[in-house]
DNA sequence: GGCTGCGGGTTGCTATAAGCAACCGGAGTC
DNA sequence: GACTCCGGTTGCTTATAGCAACCCGCAGCC
């Protein structure tokens, strides 16, 4: 990760910055699917084990993931998703979509997320305003917001 | 990027083998700015030459942006997001989103998408069925869909 | 027609990090 | 007290990001 992408006041780069790798994003899709176990992550991703025991480290340092010893015998731990890591659930679903339409395309999704008592698909996101209505992404601009420390903004800043 | 990640039947691994790294999407980003530019990139993103080269080639490969030469004088292109590249918008915004709660929380977010006739900010983002009906993430299950080629699945497979 | 400047790269070197295999240590089990 | 399993660590090799230097086509200038 490069050092300049860090400090930009971006959103996009700071949750990059978060993640570290793509694996981040792949162990927070296998915790959803219900994996807590380090074999577990292991296993499914096929990643070796430093660097699992290192995007694992890191997830805790940032409160995505809770690492927790099982009362089971042995030495075993579960890593569990946080509020903060189960709201990368809505990165994981703009992927998941963008890659059923433009990599699977034709052949169909490999994997629908259903509600399961009504069996309903989610097939899209929508961006929504505070009061939950709709936006049309085509309509919009980016503007600077409260958080802005540049010095070409003036509004709201105390000296 | 790993070489196993691939090939799984993960529309998030897919999408990460399609970006490569973080820079693509701040590419991406950038050029949902306006920037068309090798140079603008580079000046923008603070990204080594070579790199942003790389990435520029990939994403035109990958059907993200396209490469056109401008009618000005000299040597001059211009990189422009295809069809593809603007329906990464929901993978930008829910990552922009997602740091906005959880890195730049109290200090607001550097950042806000808002409607230009109406201004209207951009709050979050919803799952919706077909229908446009909102779904709600907590009761969501996986399940395979028909894209999935293993071999526990059996309907919709021709030998 | 040679000089200069600029945009858009390429080449080569170095440093960082991923991939892989081997080993390790605590907890339980026989 | 030897064996096994889980959850790692250590050390080596390979790939890639970062950086600096150089390069090429095109234009304007004189």
């Amino acid at each position: 990760m490069a050092t300049s992408i860090g400090e930009a006041y971006c959103g996009v780069a700071q949750a990059g910055e978060r993640m570290g790798d793509w694996w981040t994003l792949l162990i927070v899709r296998d915790a959803f699917f219900g994996k807590r176990r380090f074999s577990e992550f292991e296993a499914s991703l096929g990643i070796a084990k430093n660097v699992l025991s290192d995007r694992l480290r890191a997830m805790v340092e940032h409160g995505i993931l809770e690492k927790e010893r099982l009362a089971e015998p042995g030495q075993r731990y579960a890593y569990q998703l946080t509020k903060k890591g189960r709201d990368l659930w809505m990165v994981l679903t703009a992927m998941r979509l963008w890659s059923d339409r433009w990599v699977f395309g034709e052949q169909g999704p490999p994997l629908v997320a259903r509600e399961h008592d009504t069996g309903r698909e989610v097939a899209a996101l929508v961006a929504v305003d505070r009061d939950g209505r709709p936006i049309e992404p085509s309509k919009l601009e980016w503007v600077p917001g409260p958080g802005l420390p540049s010095t070409r903004r003036r509004a709201g800043r105390r000296r």
